[in-house]
DNA sequence: CGCATAGTTGACTACGCTCAACCCTGGTGG
DNA sequence: CCACCAGGGTTGAGCGTAGTCAACTATGCG
């Protein structure tokens, strides 16, 4: 979710939200714990992860500045991730029936928010493709040409590449090789945090 | 989105809705084309693909019976996929604008579209997840676990265990290597078309 | 009955993970 | 201003596991 949708909302509820700052490692919510609101962090990161039954195989998503999580949680009864802040973080509290209440009495509000979620919806699915192509070097390339603006040929990197090969499924050695391969290749260009695709 | 929700929406669009038959390897629409219509398969399965500018790399996410698709591209204004039928298949086209005013006119009808919508992506998320396991045998077994009715300790094998192999993101193989291993452990049962998790 | 496809098993290979050492940068404090 | 340190990034060596290719069996359908 942007910040202009969030801001749409921030308009219409007002009071209701309500701001919660949490340390490192301190739980926002655990896993089966009732649904009660929908979040986003306003600074921090907040990492998801599922536990399962028997082992404590541990799945995770990390949430940035700026987005909003646990949007399903509005339809459901309870949370089936923890959500764990992996730094000092803050989140905006976003009150289920204030918000569904909103979006009920408000098709334009409703509208953007289902335009948010349809087009965060779609991002997943790119990234699980992204998943299945096997070789590191295929993958990066194709991250790579997913996340360079339509126009532009060059992606700024935001985040250590150490996070971005977490986002890719692979390890920050193997990320370190594919970029340094597809150089050697003349298929990229690298500068300070800067990649430019060729041809 | 599953058959309840369809149904609301066919109810209150009815004489909106067309639908196209296609042969085995037809394109209902390609990457960029602009955007009409949300689908949903009537029969057969239609595969999802993206292509890359320079290379061919394929992406692919096949819908099956019952699903719909391309609901992000209600709100959008070209598709970024191609959609191929696999198949001989029959699909519902649902048009943009009457659906598009539908969920403006019935916040009913537009919270349970909503819902649907936050239900698959945080399915997606959670297939997603699965991927950055790393272990053939331990993703197998979190995605027996996973699809398991939560009571019941059972899974029905719906699809081939090639399409699943699919799903999971490893090769038919690979699956039934981690199966058998599951098996001699005694971590699995295995009878015809069914999977009962054990302990 | 025969064919096509799914599923299983085996042998080999290759690619990415692990562990480790090293370089480089930026930040901090003496 | 320099010394030190911490973390990210790169590179190397060895290993393990899933992919690939292939043969074979089982199952379902005409």
């Amino acid at each position: 979710m942007n910040f202009f949708t969030l801001e749409q909302l921030r308009s219409q509820l007002q009071d209701a939200i309500a701001y919660q700052d949490l340390e490192a490692g301190q739980i926002l919510f655990h896993q089966g714990d009732l649904t009660r609101a929908m979040f986003a962090v306003e600074s921090g990161q907040i990492r998801l992860a599922s536990y399962t039954k028997n082992g404590q195989a541990i799945n995770h998503y990390i949430v940035r500045l700026g987005e909003s999580f646990a949007e399903a949680a509005l339809f459901q009864t309870v949370y089936d991730c923890v959500a764990i802040a992996v730094i000092p973080s803050r989140v905006a509290i976003f009150p289920k029936q204030p918000l569904l209440e909103a979006l009920r009495q408000q098709p334009s509000l409703s509208e953007a928010f289902m335009a948010q979620l349809a087009s965060r919806f779609h991002q997943t699915k790119i990234l699980l493709e992204l998943r299945s192509i096997r070789s590191a070097r295929d993958r990066v390339l194709r991250y790579l040409q997913l996340t360079a603006q339509p126009d532009q040929k060059t992606v700024n990197l935001e985040y250590p590449l150490k996070d971005i090969a977490e986002d890719l499924g692979i390890t920050p050695e193997a990320l370190s090789r594919a970029l340094a391969k597809l150089e050697s290749e003349g298929a990229i260009a690298r500068t300070k945090r800067r990649i430019t695709l060729c041809e």
